[in-house]
DNA sequence: TGGGTGACCATAG
DNA sequence: ACTATGGCCACCC
């Protein structure tokens, strides 16, 4: 536990999203006790990219349901096409039905 | 040791 | 409705 980063435990919550199930950012963060810091769950996404599928980054997007990370992918579209290949329709970068497909990593404790 | 950085979020103009 | 700005804080050099 005294090992634990915040990048490991990010990581560790990025991995339980289901599959065709997205997050944000914020309800990450949230989840971790710091909803202030959201930009440090983006920064450890950072450090997760080339982690797929090990770590489903894909999965997890801003509050607006916008693919905000699609530049750091390898190509810009290989993350709508993961998210589309689970199911989730994606259009002008933003994902259809954001809340329906909404994941609240609280749910783990459920 | 200190300062810059960022795949965000919320508020104000 | 859109743009600008501040806060946030773990990590890296």
């Amino acid at each position: 536990m005294a090992d634990a980063r915040f990048f490991d435990d990010v990581f560790e919550v990025v991995r339980q999203i289901p599959r065709g199930r997205v997050t944000s950012y914020g309800a990450i963060a949230t989840f971790l006790g710091s909803a202030r810091s959201a930009r440090m769950v983006g920064w450890a996404m950072n450090a997760s990219f080339g982690l797929l599928p090990e770590v489903p980054a894909h999965r997890v997007v801003n509050r607006n349901g916008e693919l905000s990370g699609r530049l750091h992918f390898s190509t810009p579209f290989l993350m709508q096409e993961l998210l589309e290949a689970e199911g989730i329709e994606v259009v002008e970068n933003a994902i259809i039905d954001f809340d329906k497909h909404f994941w609240n990593p609280s749910d783990l404790l459920k």
